[in-house]
RNA sequence: GCCCCCAUCGUCUAGAGGCCCAGGACGCCACCCUUUCAAGGUGGAGAUCAGGGGUUCGAAUCCCCUUGGGGGCACCA
C-alpha cells in the first residue's frame, strides 16, 4: 500500500470545534500509524463568514493539542509548507476555474440561469406535493443559442453538474458497502455560483484530487454527500479515494453536537483548564477504542495503536464528567515544574478577575504541589482550591465560622485557645505541619473537644471555607503571622456577634 | 416527505457463533483510609445485548422485518 495522504479541511467560519478537532486527530493518528502524510487545508471560500481571527484560532488550538501537520499553512496568514500548495482555497481559485471550464467543455456541467425566485418556487411546489426537493432541470438542455441569448441579456449563469442516472456504491472503511441511487441526489447540483465563486462539493474534490488524497476520513454528516464527490472525482478523471465516515459527537439529547446545546470551542475547554493530553485522550476514545481495556493514552501511544477497524459506527454522546476525570488523571501525571508553569495563566486570570489579590511565584507554589495536584480536576480550579492563600483581606461571616455541632461560645473559646497554642508552643522559625498538629490535638484532648471539630473551626477561621487541603499544610502555606492574624479577626468577628438571649 | 446510516449498563465502550445468564471505565451508592475536601483501595447497584422472526447443535455476534434514533437532501461548509 502506498503511503496514505489524509487531510483535515476546516472552514474558518468559527473557532476550532470539538468535532473538527476530533476529525483532525483521527486523520493525524491514521497518518502517523501508517507512515502517511497529514495535510491541513483551509476552506475559506465562504468569504462572508470566514475571518482571519477564526483561522488563527483553528491553527493555534490544533498546535496546542499537539496535532501537527506535514503540509499546510503554519500560522494564520502565514506561509504554506508542502509541495501541493497553496493550502488556502481562496488562493486556488484559478484551479477551480480551470476545472470548471473543463467539465463545462465536456458538457459534464452546464450554465444555469434560474433565478433564486424560480428555484424557490420549484422547491415550494415540491414540498406541497410531498416530493423531495430536486432541481427540475430547466436549464439542462438549453442550446448554445439560448445560452448566448441569456448572456446578452446580462445574465450570469451558475454552473450545474450533470448527475448521471445510476447507482453509486463505495466501500466505506468503517461502515462497509454503501449504495445510493443518484436519483436521490436532488438533481443536477451547482458547483460554481453565478458570481464565479466555487462551492464546497466542487472545491473539496478538486483539491483532494490535486493534493492526491488517498483516504477521506470525515464526519458521518458527509456520508450522503459522498456520491456527489465520487461523481466529481470521476468527472475530473481522478482516482476515487477511500472513504471512512466517523460517528458524530452528540449533545446529551443525541443530536449532532452543537454550540447551542454544548460547549464546542476547543479554546473554551482550554480556558477552563483542560490540558491537551486529556482532551486528545478523551477525543480519541470518543468513537474509537483500542480493543483492550487501556484508556489512559498519550498522543504517541494513540498513534501507535490507531486503526479504522475499531471505529464505532453509532454516534457518541459527549460526556464532560468523563473528560474531567481524565483531565485529573493527566494533571496528576504532570511533574511539579510543569504543573507550576501551566498554572500560571490561571492564577493571573484569577487575579485579573479580582478573585485573588496576588499571583504566587513558582517558589511559593512549589511546596504546594503535593497537596494540590491530586485535588485539581482542571487547572482552572486552582483559585477555588487554594485561592484563600492569596487574598489580602479575608473576612468570614459568623454563620460559617461556627461549626455545625458547635455554638458561638465554644467556637470562640476554641479559637482563642488555638491561637494561644500556636503562639506559645510553636516557634516562628520552624512553622511546620509536624509541629502544629501535636499541640492542637493535645488541646482538643484537654478540653474534651473532638479534634475534627477544633480543626474545622480553625480551618474556617483561616481559609473561609469548609473544604480545603489538609489543615496544617494550609496553615504552613499561609505562614505564622497570617494564621494568627486571621484567627484574631475571626475571634473579633465572633465577639461582635449578636447573641440571642 | 425522500435517501442514507446507526442500535450492548444513564454515558463512553469490550465483544468479530460456543470462553458472555455479557467484561472495563466514567458517574452513582456503600465501606476502608481520614482533621474537611480530594486522591487511592475494596465492594455494590446498573444491560431480558431495542423488539420480533429466522439460520445454526449453539447468536450480543449472521439474515430479514418492525420500532427507535441520527444524518443528509442549498448559488453553506
Amino acid at each position: 500500500m502506498p503511503a496514505p495522504r489524509v487531510r483535515i479541511a476546516p472552514s474558518p467560519t468559527g473557532p476550532l470545534h470539538i468535532g473538527t478537532a476530533r476529525t483532525a486527530l483521527f486523520n493525524y493518528l491514521y497518518a502517523r500509524r501508517n507512515g502517511g502524510t497529514f495535510v491541513l487545508r483551509l476552506e475559506d471560500t465562504d468569504v462572508a463568514r470566514s475571518t482571519l481571527a477564526f483561522e488563527a484560532d483553528i491553527l493555534e488550538q490544533l498546535h496546542w493539542l499537539g496535532i501537527t501537520w506535514d503540509e499546510g499553512p503554519d500560522a494564520a496568514g502565514g506561509e504554506d509548507r508542502g509541495p501541493f500548495g497553496p493550502y488556502r482555497q481562496m488562493q486556488r481559485l484559478e484551479r477551480y476555474a480551470e476545472a470548471a471550464a473543463r467539465v463545462l467543455a465536456e458538457d459534464k456541467a452546464y450554465p444555469c440561469y434560474c433565478t433564486p425566485e424560480e428555484l424557490d418556487a420549484d422547491r415550494k411546489a415540491q414540498e406541497a406535493a410531498h416530493k423531495p426537493p430536486r432541481y427540475v432541470g430547466r436549464c439542462a438542455n438549453l442550446t448554445l443559442e439560448e445560452r448566448a441569448a441569456r448572456e446578452t441579456e446580462g445574465k450570469r449563469g451558475a454552473l450545474r453538474f450533470r448527475v448521471p442516472a445510476g447507482k453509486i456504491r463505495f466501500d466505506d472503511l468503517v461502515r462497509g458497502e454503501v449504495e445510493i441511487d443518484t436519483a436521490n441526489l436532488g438533481g443536477d447540483f451547482v458547483i460554481v455560483r453565478s458570481d464565479g465563486t466555487p462551492l464546497y462539493h466542487f472545491t473539496v474534490v478538486v483539491d483532494d484530487a490535486a493534493m492526491e488524497m488517498t483516504h477521506i476520513i470525515r464526519g458521518e454528516d458527509h456520508l450522503s454527500n459522498t456520491p456527489k464527490h465520487i461523481l466529481l472525482f470521476q468527472a475530473l478523471g481522478h482516482t476515487v479515494p477511500a472513504f471512512a465516515h466517523l460517528p458524530l459527537i452528540l449533545n446529551p439529547d443525541r443530536t449532532k453536537m452543537s454550540k447551542r446545546k454544548s460547549q464546542t470551542a476547543i479554546a473554551d475547554y482550554r480556558a477552563q483548564g483542560f490540558i491537551p493530553e486529556a482532551l486528545v485522550n478523551y477525543l480519541a476514545l470518543l468513537g474509537w477504542s483500542t480493543g483492550t481495556e487501556e484508556e489512559i493514552l498519550s498522543l504517541d501511544e494513540l498513534a501507535g495503536r490507531f486503526d479504522l477497524e475499531h471505529v464505532q459506527k453509532g454516534g457518541a454522546v459527549f460526556d464532560r464528567e468523563r473528560l474531567e476525570w481524565l483531565n485529573g488523571q493527566w494533571i496528576r501525571r504532570l511533574d511539579a515544574e510543569d504543573l507550576i508553569e501551566r498554572l500560571q495563566p490561571f492564577l493571573e486570570a484569577d487575579r485579573d478577575a479580582g478573585r485573588i489579590d496576588l499571583v504566587p511565584s513558582p517558589e511559593e507554589l512549589r511546596p504546594l504541589v503535593p497537596i494540590i495536584q491530586e485535588r485539581l480536576p482542571t487547572l482552572g480550579a486552582i483559585g477555588d482550591l487554594v485561592g484563600f492563600l492569596w487574598i489580602e483581606d479575608l473576612s468570614v461571616d459568623t454563620v460559617t465560622l461556627v461549626p455545625k455541632r458547635w455554638d458561638r461560645d465554644t467556637t470562640l473559646a476554641a479559637l482563642r485557645a488555638a491561637r494561644e497554642a500556636i503562639l506559645e508552643s510553636i516557634g516562628p522559625v520552624t512553622f511546620e505541619a509536624d509541629e502544629l498538629e501535636p499541640p492542637l490535638r493535645a488541646l482538643a484532648e484537654a478540653r474534651g473537644w473532638k479534634a475534627g471539630d477544633l480543626f474545622m473551626a480553625i480551618r474556617v477561621a483561616v481559609t473561609g471555607r469548609t473544604a480545603t487541603p489538609p489543615l496544617f499544610d494550609s496553615l504552613v502555606a499561609l505562614g505564622r503571622e497570617r494564621t494568627l492574624a486571621r484567627l484574631d479577626r475571626a475571634i473579633a468577628t465572633l465577639e461582635g456577634m449578636e447573641v440571642p438571649a
